[in-house]
DNA sequence: ACTATTTCCTGGATGC
DNA sequence: TGCATCCAGGAAATAG
């Protein structure tokens, strides 16, 4: 499932793939629960529109679309969401239309960028130039203060409050669970009795977890393949996600699965408290 | 202002 | 082999 760095890796390689290329023509299937836009809407804004850059934001892919001829005019902004298993594709138009494909923008350069999303989790959708804003903080780099300070009053689970986007935008299933971990926190533990010295370990565990995983070009479970429809490998370096049962790398203890708000959480009862 | 629960959706895994 | 059932989960909507 596609999180920030899954989101990063693939904005990246949009960006290096198609960055200043033109979209001529748009075609959107019937699909209407993943538009957040009217399809009318969505095909007008990015038929004749320049792809500036693609860039994440949280875990949405960001297209800066312009005006072509005159790169400094501004137009819209094309908003991707991945959900559970979209994806982005550039493709060649005679490549095969994979099953769920959603939207194909037919580029200037003959290419294709394809979305395409079985379980159809994502949203697409356009909104004017320079207004989008993930709902929380980035994650990366975020100052220490202001990041304490998200938990402060919290009584959910800390787990429930990593995952919750209008905190920090990016963090997932697995980033969450493999952060704890690294912090010697566990899942359940109330948000608000993180001790100062709880929240400096997890925020550098969130720093380090996410650099590595970029680093790595994301976790491919499920069915995550990049722009490039290449693998990450993260998922190998995963300390406790999905490693149920299997001995703790550290102390050998059995992970524990538990269930937190319907999502599935993996720690280890011996090396977090 | 929060928090907890339900909903959306398909494919892969499981069970009989 | 086939068919039914369950499960994964991001985030919006709903209920409390």
């Amino acid at each position: 499932m596609p999180e920030l760095p899954e989101v990063e890796t693939i904005a990246r390689g949009l960006d290096k793939r198609v960055a200043g290329d033109v979209i001529e023509s748009v075609w959107i299937g019937n699909k209407s629960n993943l538009l957040k836009s009217p399809a009318k809407v969505i095909a007008k804004t990015l038929e004749g529109a320049r792809i500036e850059h693609f860039r994440r934001v949280g875990k949405h892919i960001v297209g800066d679309l312009s005006e072509p001829g005159r790169k400094t005019a501004p137009r819209a902004q094309w908003i991707i969401h991945l959900g559970m298993t979209g994806r982005m594709m550039v493709c060649q138009p005679e490549d095969e239309t994979a099953k769920h494909t959603h939207l194909v923008a037919s580029l200037k350069s003959g290419r294709e960028l394809r979305f395409v999303d079985p379980r159809r989790f994502g949203k697409l959708q356009v909104v004017d130039a320079a207004s989008f804003a993930a709902p929380g903080a980035e994650p990366i780099g975020a100052d220490r203060d202001q990041f304490a300070k998200l938990f402060k009053g919290r009584k959910s689970p800390i787990k429930s409050a990593l995952l919750n986007q209008k905190l920090l935008s990016g963090i997932g299933n697995i980033y969450a669970d493999e952060s704890l971990f690294r912090a010697g926190i566990r899942p359940r533990r109330q948000a608000a009795s993180l001790t100062k010295a709880d929240l400096t370990r997890l925020y550098d565990s969130i720093q380090e977890v996410l650099a590595e995983a970029i680093a790595a070009g994301g976790s491919s479970v499920s069915d995550y393949v990049d722009s490039d429809g290449e693998e990450g490998f993260f998922q190998l370096q995963h300390r406790v996600y999905q490693r149920e049962g299997e001995p703790c790398l550290v102390c050998k203890t059995p992970i524990k699965r538990i269930v937190l708000g319907g999502r599935s959480s993996h720690y280890c009862p011996s090396c977090q408290k």
